[in-house]
DNA sequence: ATTTTTTACTTGCTTATTGAAAGTAATATT
DNA sequence: AATATTACTTTCAATAAGCAAGTAAAAAAT
């Protein structure tokens, strides 16, 4: 378990105190990418995340109130994981992560073309992506 | 010693790689809220580091490029951290996770008046440190 | 000139966390 | 009824964190 306890008021030091391994925020991404995703969603991204991590992390991130469960249309045994408000409010600081790597540690992204597009217009997509997930209070599997 | 592979070519990924602990961001936030900060200042912060992280995450910093370590005037012994150039542009991360934390932790920040500023321009605040920051090639002591 | 202090680390050791692999229990599918 | 999914949990070795103490060079004080 990681401890929950803040090392200072400095709001930086208590986001990280949450969020600040290596990864809570990919599980952040995921969501804003992929919109909902079940556990066994997580466990096919490409860093191989261990299940035993995952679970703590997914705990840990519904804890805090960045993401939520909710059960998966007729399946008992699926749940589905989204970005609640707070964890939507995230994107804003995952979209500078995302351009700070993409400019200074030149390993070619070819995962998905939401980049380019927030390369192209920052606030365009940042809204849009915004909007779209606040939108999705009913379940949607494809 | 933090192993320094990455995990996919994902940006955030391969950012997360690098900063994706509890510390290294901290430092970041200390040499922007600062500018320059010695050793000594580092774990002088409100954290409380431990000197062989210190040690071993400025050693990481300084390889990726993402800070720099210069000679202190008239003084052998000490050294003087600074952001580099990629280090700088980190401050927007940076800044998106202070206001995530300052709007969604609920604990008020006593450190400095950087967030009130931050929140009543938030582009003016960001160009004038970036700035500040970039200018300084020649070191200042105060 | 010698002692003391400051500064920047390093080392040793204990505890906590990570990561890989296997296991489990409930439900779903065939 | 048998097999397969799904979402975890458990185990355990390896790595990293955290604390305290130690060290070496230079600076400041006496």
């Amino acid at each position: 378990m990681k401890s929950s306890e803040n090392r200072s008021g400095c709001p930086i030091s208590s986001s990280l105190d949450i969020f600040g391994d290596r990864w809570s925020l990919l599980i952040v991404r995921d969501l804003m990418l992929y919109k909902t995703r079940t556990y066994g969603d997580f466990t096919k991204s490409e860093e191989k995340i261990a299940t035993n991590i995952l679970a703590n992390r997914l705990q840990i991130l519904e804890d805090k109130g960045i993401i939520s469960k909710l059960p998966y249309p007729d399946n008992k045994v699926k749940g589905l994981y989204k970005l609640s408000p707070k964890g939507i409010e995230l994107i804003p600081a995952l979209i500078e992560i995302a351009l700070w790597g993409d400019k200074n540690l030149s390993k070619p992204d070819v995962r998905s073309p939401y980049l380019k597009e927030v390369k192209k217009n920052k606030s365009k997509f940042l809204k849009n992506v915004m909007e779209k997930l606040s939108a999705d209070d009913e379940v949607n599997v494809d």
